[in-house]
DNA sequence: ACTTTTTAATTGCAATTGCAATAACTAATT
DNA sequence: AATTAGTTATTGCAATTGCAATTAAAAAGT
């Protein structure tokens, strides 16, 4: 059995790949549909949130972002409280491709767990969401993960 | 609950960030290290091979094996029976640091997993090995992803 | 034997990415 | 109130990426 970031590394960047393939005609390469997605879900999030939420860096969400306003998906209203945050809100174009949208990832479902029994679908979600979890943690202290590889470094 | 996909692609950005920042000491940027462990666990396998295994393009394969071989991490032999095929064998340098690296694997392993019975481990494995078949399946028929997109298209 | 098709590696190109540094604004401290 | 520290968004830069097209070699078909 091969160590599940393996698995999870191949699965990434073949769907990535699809994903771009498929909303190309819709100008929306560069995984731009993954931050539309999460601006739909939470309209007038701001760029610095949406880059935590997506383990981006915020100048790589800044262009994703600006791109989509190119393209006439969202506005950015600045905040009165805070003249420097900038409200990502979807517009009437992007509420016409949500269906399309979460109609792709629930494809995307559908044909990576086809053999699977619902339980199964459900365990997958659920451990996955604490592999995330867990994941995310390491943000706060970087140093664990290297702690936790002991074998010798061999340094250059 | 979220879609097992975006999971896997928040776990695949965080990881490969925290993987280069890693290695970089050692020169092992961009994912190099990914293509170094199979190269290692596959002596003499060939670029498209490699391509196939990790789901890159093959210009892209090329690029991250002739930055390997520039840093003394593997040769690349002619097969002789087949003058454009080229066999990547990995060097003792390369067999010096695979402890290194599969270290940082199993550490990965351990803290993306540290709350999990080794039953729940052993699950996310399999099904997670299962999804990746499933969507390498669709390499073969990449029209069945579309047709599984059932919402109405919007067309611009 | 000759042509056509497939395979393996490669190159140019445009686009995205993360990092480091900066600007502008807000919050905290003295 | 004035200075310091932190936050939010941004820009320059170097590097990687995938796609499309090219070269070279091998295999298949005629």
């Amino acid at each position: 059995m091969q160590n599940a970031f393996r698995s999870i590394g191949l699965i990434a960047r073949a769907t990535s790949i699809m994903g771009n393939r498929l909303f190309t005609p819709k100008n929306l390469q560069a995984n731009q549909f993954l931050y539309l997605l999460r601006i739909l879900e939470n309209p007038g999030i701001t760029q610095a949130d949406l880059a935590t939420q997506l383990h981006v860096d915020p100048s790589t969400c800044l262009r994703a972002v600006r791109k989509l306003s190119a393209g006439g998906y969202l506005t950015r209203e600045a905040d009165p409280t805070n003249q420097r945050r900038k409200r990502l809100v979807p517009t009437a174009k992007a509420q016409a491709d949500a269906a399309q949208l979460h109609g792709y990832e629930q494809a995307l479902l559908t044909v990576g767990t086809q053999d699977f029994t619902p339980g199964e679908r459900l365990m997958l979600q659920e451990l996955l969401a604490r592999v995330a979890a867990n994941i995310e943690g390491l943000n706060d202290d970087p140093d664990r993960l290297m702690a936790t590889v002991k074998r010798a470094p061999h340094e250059n």
